[in-house]
DNA sequence: TGCAAAATAGCACGACCGTTCTTTTATAGA
DNA sequence: TCTATAAAAGAACGGTCGTGCTATTTTGCA
């Protein structure tokens, strides 16, 4: 049946039975650990929903800090891959800041059932030290680094002021997504979305932005016609 | 069937011995809970920490369930105590909020250490329906509410701008205490502190605050244009 | 000081945890 | 098809968990 070589380039080559399945473990274990956090991720429980036995997933990790710490990276991949990959397409500048905060506030209102693990797993390590902290901090330095240089950008464009403090931006726009979330999901505030998209606004006119529309990019389809 | 026996004054006397080690080992659980959470907090370690037995811990609360409860209560009592009701000898209106928001930062900052159970908790417990869920929405929803009055205050006194988004304002000064603790707390940052500071000074230059100077004690209020 | 009642300790239970070891099954190259 | 090997299952381990039950100690009033 399956007569296909697959004798050079052993590691390159398409998927095999494990890493499939390690890969589906570690679907279902980031499902679980949205919900109730890493620290709550038993191997019991997600054998269970993968329908194998436990051993079976822990040969794949050897331990649960290695599942723990496979599951951040997925975690970081599939967040890089949803917010911070598309805003490159958009303009540099603020265009761009708009679109990246747009997404971010969009992923993060779309957690609002699943739950973040950068902010779940804040909580849950703030004071335990290890690799998994480390995993995790790691992703969300290189995130909160990320957004520091799209508003640094937007500021050479010469769409934000030229004094403006970059750092002080991002730990007001950092504030809005953690309020947002914390009133969403947990005081099931039904006008945390408006608010964190008004906040925006406030914060963008407090460091001189040169317009004032809202994002409505130039290469989405967003259009004022409403039905398509 | 249970004949007590000190049927005159039997609650408003000095704590009775069980009371007393009840509080205790309430003052023990939040200690534990502040720093490994409260799903984290064990009844085994809590005995351990009390120098009680698992069963002489057991016995004060009837369930962990009930223990998780009267530790939210705890927590709120003295948040209570420790950020609002200080504030209620500042001068009403902005000087008011300047000070509600100083005490907020400064329990925020002095938890960078032991952890903040409104934030910890919110986290673990934001899909967990129950009890200790609804005590943690409720001790925190009072708190909101008690930053909103304060801000509708200072806007009657006419220190904001009339026609400031009062609810708006409060979900700013939340995040901005959302991202003091966590990039202070989890990222150790250091810079997190003047940055929560200059964060709350420009979002009242943003709500039309009538001055700019911290907290001052002038009987004669000034009143700006807006006012009815 | 005596004594009921309250407070605490001791012990055991079933359940789940992460992990190890051994055995069985599925895979893939010859 | 045969076979070495990878993948998965099975069973068991020591441990901790929350929670009952029963015994023992401590308390506080007569």
């Amino acid at each position: 049946m399956t007569a296909t070589r697959k004798t050079e380039a052993p590691e390159s080559k398409a998927l095999q039975k494990g890493q499939q399945t390690k890969a589906a473990i570690v679907d279902a274990a980031l499902g679980l650990a949205t919900q109730i956090g890493l620290e709550g991720l038993s191997i019991g429980a997600l054998a269970e929903v993968a329908r194998m036995s436990k051993s079976g997933v822990f040969a794949h990790f050897g331990s649960r800090e290695e599942l723990q710490i496979s599951v951040v990276r997925e975690y970081h991949a599939r967040f890089e891959a949803e917010v911070f990959m598309p805003i490159l397409q958009a303009e540099r500048g603020l265009p761009r800041l708009r679109q990246l905060f747009a997404n971010w506030t969009k992923r993060t209102s779309a957690e609002i059932d699943s739950g973040c693990l950068y902010i779940s797993g804040a909580a849950e390590f703030d004071d335990r030290p290890g690799p998994v902290r480390d995993a995790l901090a790691s992703s969300v330095k290189t995130w909160l680094t990320a957004v520091n240089r799209t508003v640094m950008q937007a500021r050479d464009e010469g769409h934000l002021a030229a004094d403006m403090d970059a750092e002080q931006m991002v730990f007001e726009l950092h504030g809005l997504i953690l309020a947002l979330q914390y009133e969403a999901r947990f005081l099931r505030s039904s006008k945390s979305l408006s608010r964190t998209a008004k906040g925006f606004e406030n914060i963008l006119l407090r460091y001189g932005a040169s317009d004032v529309a809202p994002v409505i990019s130039s290469s989405a389809k967003r259009t004022p016609s409403a039905k398509k």
